[in-house]
DNA sequence: CTGGATCCCACACGATACTG
DNA sequence: CAGTATCGTGTGGGATCCAG
């Protein structure tokens, strides 16, 4: 079950592989946020911002420009009196939002496993340090 | 497709939600890279750093404990000569790893796309700086 | 070999102010 | 409303040295 395999095919480990980006992106919290924040259709600018609540006007402007940079977000502007921005899921986000639903699902049916774990093992070191 | 909807039942947007704390995990890159690797069965401390290869010692070490607290990786020291130290995954992490898997797999199948996307908006700047 | 402790700095991020 | 520009700082994380 541990053969030597030296690197696996698409390999993730090499920082020049391009997958590495995608899971950067992924790893970005607030652009994680974001895209499932538009999953439900176009939401505007002070909406998202609204909505996520904790994401600063800076971090919601730089992380959209990302997305709408890898093409998972597109942006549509509305020349009305006070201008109006809408937000939306471009097509090839769509995969990609089904995946991060599955991870926020695991992580509601995990999470007390999880905080349990962490309560059990803060316990054993408290434990020690009694000892 | 874009009803009111107040807010999702999770609600990942609190931070006060737990479901954050598995977000924040998920977002960790050197965790997903250490989970990801530890995959096909258990792999020691040295062997998990070369495989990886750009992570540093200290980096590893902390993720590898914090993993270990959440109950996703488990340790096991054998009193060797020089001591010898097994990480391996949990079952709790059995299923995490198949959401992850397909998070690989996706970015393999799209990046293609990703990458084009980024070329096309760059490009399109340069020639607005151009013009 | 497996880590812990320290030093240090780049940069991510928030707060604030300003523009179209 | 929808952003951009600037500044200050907190800290993630690398480099290095040391110990069991």
């Amino acid at each position: 079950m541990s053969p030597p395999q030296p690197l696996r095919t698409g390999d993730a480990y090499n920082p020049d592989c391009p997958t590495r980006h995608i899971l950067d992106r992924i790893g970005d919290k607030w652009a994680v946020l974001v895209l499932l924040t538009l999953k439900d259709g176009p939401v505007r600018f002070n909406d998202l911002r609204r909505r996520i609540g904790a994401i600063s006007q800076k971090m919601l402007s730089q992380t959209l420009k990302s997305l709408e940079r890898d093409g998972l977000v597109s942006r549509a502007a509305f020349p009305t009196v006070p201008v109006t921005v809408e937000y939306r899921l471009t097509p090839l986000a769509g995969g990609l939002i089904g995946i991060l639903d599955q991870v926020t699902q695991w992580a509601e049916d995990h999470v007390g496993a999880i905080m349990a774990s962490r309560r059990a093992h803060d316990g054993a070191l408290t434990d020690a340090m009694a000892a």
